[in-house]
RNA sequence: GGGCCCGUAGCUCAGUCCGGUCAGAGCAGGCGGCUCUUAACCGCAAGAUCAGGGGUUCGAAUCCCCUCGGGCCCGCCA
């Protein structure tokens, strides 16, 4: 694009680019050895009694240029970095004239700069650092947004997260919290034993869950791979090759819409655990859960979700049974005992679009959906679910009609899915043949291979599944899934 | 896929009902002033394909249609 009709804000800053190239410095520098993160400056600094300099101390500092107020022969100039932000005190005394001249009129909010010079606090009392050098270390040719509202629009705040990021404390702070709830999963399944593994995306067969795959294609093969949509088969094998403690934290894909709640891409951690069952596996949630709620709450002490977080997941959570809930709230009777059609008729009473052939599953989901998780606001297990709502779990040992299943709800989001795994291959074999039958779009996909590595022995295990955009959603009180996810699916823009 | 709503300067927003000084403000940027400000302040000048296209009209940011992008709700989907 020629200079001219380059947009003039644009122009404008490369100007004082030029500037700087033009008087023999660098454009963008290399490096700028030795800053400390604001946050130290501005300890030291809150240390002084207003309007007092601390001379014999020398820091540099480094990041981004936020506000600058000039004052005549003075100027102050708001840095952020990753851990905060501090004031600069620059004057004409210590830059004298050329350098105080050339850093206004080099310098634009939003620039990479770094600066050297002593603490000091303000006679208003703010935590300064007094310059006795300023350098430019990236130019931000565009300007930033409005400094006091950033970015409002929910489009440019996706498209742009880059910008919505430094722009907005509340976005970043959002961001760094997922990071450490993420990790605190980590640490804690990592102290107990279980192995953090990867098992790939790509894989010959889509199956683990009831979802429609993206299909890629490989040349090599010359054939098309789905991408997995759950993790939980493979894994499984990892229990056959005496792993018996793993777990991953990766990226499965579900060819569906975007909403507040659904993303096509999204982050899922499964936990398998050898010879215990899904009693067990409740205790180790429930200190997941204590855990993470310590994590939110330090990391987002302002947000009134995070920071009630350890209160409210304060063991033992409350237990209800999936069967009596549903009776219970529905008055429907006899639920297990229901033949098909009237459970058709029963799930079209909630105003969903119940098929002619739905499958039992579907209608138990959508009762559910309708007379029971609006009513779990405190976090909530529900146990033991009817067998027709999942292939992958073991019959329940003494109640017929179940499985030894337990889902954990909190506020509408469900925070993590359990069973006692299937590990008998025949019995394996006969529900993937069942679900198929169904709904081929919805069905589980009858994996051979599967089977097959259940037929060498797999030991006794419980399997836990925890949807993380979905926990950090909760944990962070965010209402979006886009408010969790550092770049959702948006249309291509033309 | 269905319904409702939104798109105006780099950013944040008025203006749209009821067509006619309706191209407006603040921030950012330019020029000038100011050596303790912090959404700094004061003055001056500038900055717009009113998402895009078509239509109605003497006249359209405003009314109608289509397209693009987004938001919310529903559906699909855990």
């Amino acid at each position: 694009m020629p200079e001219d009709e380059e947009p003039r804000l644009i122009a404008e800053r490369r100007r004082k680019l030029e500037r700087v190239v033009a008087s023999g410095r660098l454009g963008y520098p290399y490096r700028f050895p030795d800053a400390v993160p604001t946050a130290t400056v501005a300890a030291v600094a809150r240390a002084l009694e207003p309007g007092a300099e601390d001379p014999a101390r020398t820091f540099a500092v480094a990041g981004r240029l936020g506000p600058v107020r000039q004052h005549g022969k003075s100027a102050f100039l708001d840095l952020h970095d990753r851990d905060g932000h501090l004031q600069l005190f620059a004057r004409v005394d210590e830059l004298g004239d050329a350098g105080y001249q050339a850093m206004l009129d080099e310098l634009d909010p939003g620039d990479i700069v770094g600066a050297v010079g002593h603490p000091v606090r303000t006679k208003r009392g703010e935590p300064s650092l007094r310059v006795t050098r300023i350098e430019l270390l990236a130019k931000a040719l565009r300007p930033p947004p409005e400094k006091w509202h950033g970015l409002q629009d929910e489009e440019a705040r996706i498209r742009r997260r880059h910008v919505d990021l430094f722009a907005s404390p509340a976005s970043r702070a959002r961001f760094r919290a997922r990071s450490h709830l993420v990790a605190g999963v980590r640490s804690y399944l990592g102290e107990r034993g279980f192995l953090e593994v990867e098992t790939g995306v790509l894989g010959p067969v889509a199956s683990g869950a009831a979802a429609r795959p993206f299909v890629t294609r490989s040349n090599y093969l010359d054939d098309e791979l789905p991408l997995r949509i759950a993790l939980e088969l493979q894994l499984k094998r990892l229990l056959v090759g005496g792993l018996e403690r793993v777990f991953e934290i990766g990226p499965v894909f579900r060819n569906e819409d975007l909403d507040s709640t659904h993303t096509p891409e999204f982050t899922m951690m499964e936990c398998y655990w050898a010879y215990a069952d899904y009693l067990d596996m409740r205790g180790l949630v429930e200190g997941l859960y204590e855990r993470l709620a310590g994590v939110a709450a330090q990391a987002l002490p302002d947000v009134p979700e995070a920071a009630a977080a350890p209160g409210v997941f304060r063991p033992p959570f409350d237990v209800v049974d999936y069967v009596d809930a549903l009776e219970s709230n529905s008055g429907i009777t006899g639920l297990l005992d229901l033949p098909l059609e009237e459970l058709r008729t029963l799930a079209r009473k909630t105003g969903a679009p119940i098929p002619e052939n739905a499958t039992a599953a579907k209608c138990f989901d959508k009762l559910f959906d309708k007379y029971v998780e609006p009513t779990l606001v405190r976090p909530t297990f529900v146990f033991d679910y009817p067998t027709a709502t999942s292939p992958l779990a073991k019959a329940h040992r003494s109640r017929p009609g179940r499985i030894e299943r337990f889902e954990l709800f909190y506020r509408g989001f469900e925070l993590g899915n359990a069973y006692s795994e299937l590990n008998d291959p025949e019995e394996q074999r006969k529900r993937f043949l069942a679900q198929a039958g169904d709904d081929p779009d919805a069905s589980y996909a009858f994996d051979a291979e599967f089977v097959e590595a259940l037929e060498y022995g797999m030991p006794p295990a419980a399997g836990l599944g925890i949807g993380i955009d979905r926990m950090a959603m909760a944990l962070t009180g965010a209402t979006s899934i886009k408010d969790v996810v550092l770049f959702p699916q948006s249309r291509r823009k033309r």
